[in-house]
DNA sequence: TTGCTCCTCACGTCACGTGAGGTGGC
DNA sequence: TTGCTCCTCACGTCACGTGAGGTGGC
């Protein structure tokens, strides 16, 4: 009893385009072809293959996966491994849409209170950083500007000594959460390859950090909302703040008529 | 100050690929072209621009919507609507992974125990069915075969008598969950255009229902496996049966050397 | 001159769906 | 003869990633 495609869709209410597919691709071929007109024809034992490749489907795997549990005939524990791998793929995936839907939820609210956002905040991974930098401690915050300023001159000249260019913009690390005193600040300048360190300019790798930035363009007195921005989403957003925040100063407001770009990062990290 | 891609790239963190590709859709696009090299030349006043897109492809916009949100300024209604949207698409997925994780761990533990499953159970939607049937009510369970050979025979004469084929194999309605007596059954032929109703065999359409099947094959006695199999799946994947089931005579013993094909559908609904 | 950066095609992804244009079978 | 069913391309999907092969700029 040989069943043209339409009949064999009919009773298995699976599309005649994706029994083709799949007869293409191997997956369920058809038990017969005529050489002439190409008809596939099929019969009644194929459908608990046509079954089983449907219900693989709806746990999720691949027609690559399904051609493999059915034609290789896996043992059952290669079985289950590959359907905990797909376990442990959905829990990943269920968290993730769970963490965007709450991340939707907060912009709503925002949205719908009317709430303009001056800011957008962006997670993103920085990647590891070669820098020539100068660390130090800051006794009061007014000194903060003069400290960074001798700083950034001092690693310049270093870099200079060794014929180096700047490899994108300096930036400040912050090894502390905002305080009134004895600020830990570095000064940095990224660079492409390795010099010798000096006694005040040392060389090295900046870690991997998550971050939460925003961008701030312009007055440089107003640059603290961004920090106001990006603490407020950070609580909203239920994540949690490390201690550690960069400021890296895109452009100068000598390059820009007047209006400068900084982008602030606070390490961070996902609650729970 | 212009910024070569590589550059530009290296500030936002984003790769030139796919700032390339945001050029190209004109969802970024450079602020300059070489005319000569097609070199791309950006500025920082397009990082929070990106900042933004990058914000929003966070929350799972597609880029097309972003290009509408910030192009068409849309009002603070549209972009309410367009996050409630995306909210409520959110849901839905995270639903459905849910639900899809819950059969991923029965299977997984069916098969960590070592049961083999004879039978692969599938979850679709039968679409509305034109058929002739009679339904009737029979008083003992064993006079089924009797009766529902009296009603195909009726139904094909009636049939015949219209000069109309059936439009895919015969199947019986069970309109109750198995019981021991009085058994309310209708027999049915689909056809593919309206004749009239006779005395005692009635054209309408089935209803659409979404259920759960599985194909038997082999010996008729072994058929309640079938069954069996479907009731503990409903079970164990936390569905609920419907008062409704359907079989479903794919091919008869006659038609291939004694083995018969036979669908069982029971209508079920997910819980909760 | 040598790398380095930038460019433009063209193709692949995953599982089909959607035509276009044409032929066999009752 | 007329629909109906079946066929084979070819293209689209979404947001890029991956080469291939070639050129400008220091």
């Amino acid at each position: 009893m040989l069943l043209k495609i339409g009949y064999f869709a009919l009773i298995s209410q699976v599309p005649v385009k994706t029994l083709r597919y799949y007869d293409e691709i191997g997956l369920l071929p058809a038990v017969q072809v005529d050489a002439f007109t190409g008809y596939r024809y099929y019969n009644t034992e194929q459908l608990p293959r046509l079954n089983r490749i449907l219900a693989l489907k709806d746990l999720g795997l691949s027609l690559e996966q399904i051609a493999l549990l059915l034609d290789k005939n896996l043992s059952n524990e290669q079985l289950v491994a590959m359907l905990q791998l797909r376990q442990a793929q959905l829990q990943g995936d269920v968290a993730e849409l769970q963490a965007q839907l709450g991340r939707v939820e907060v912009r709503l609210k925002q949205a719908s209170e009317g709430h303009m956002t001056n800011y957008e905040i962006v997670l993103k991974t920085v990647k590891p950083m070669l820098v020539a930098s100068q660390r130090m401690i800051v006794p009061t915050n007014d000194q903060v500007p003069t400290y960074l300023g001798n700083a950034y001159d001092a690693i310049c000249k270093h870099m200079a000594a060794h014929n180096l260019k700047t490899a994108g913009p300096c930036l400040t690390v912050w090894h502390s959460l905002p305080q009134m005193e004895n600020e830990d600040v570095e000064a940095a300048f990224p660079i492409d390859r390795e010099i010798p360190s000096s006694e005040s300019v040392q060389i090295h790798r900046l870690p991997e950090v998550y971050v939460a930035s925003a961008v701030h363009q312009g007055n440089f007195d107003e640059f603290t909302q961004a920090h106001a921005a990006i603490l407020k989403w950070v609580e909203a957003n239920d994540y949690q703040l490390l201690e550690q925040y960069r400021e890296i100063y895109i452009a100068g407001p000598n390059e820009n008529a007047g209006v400068s770009t900084t982008e602030v990062q606070f390490v961070v990290k996902r609650n729970g």
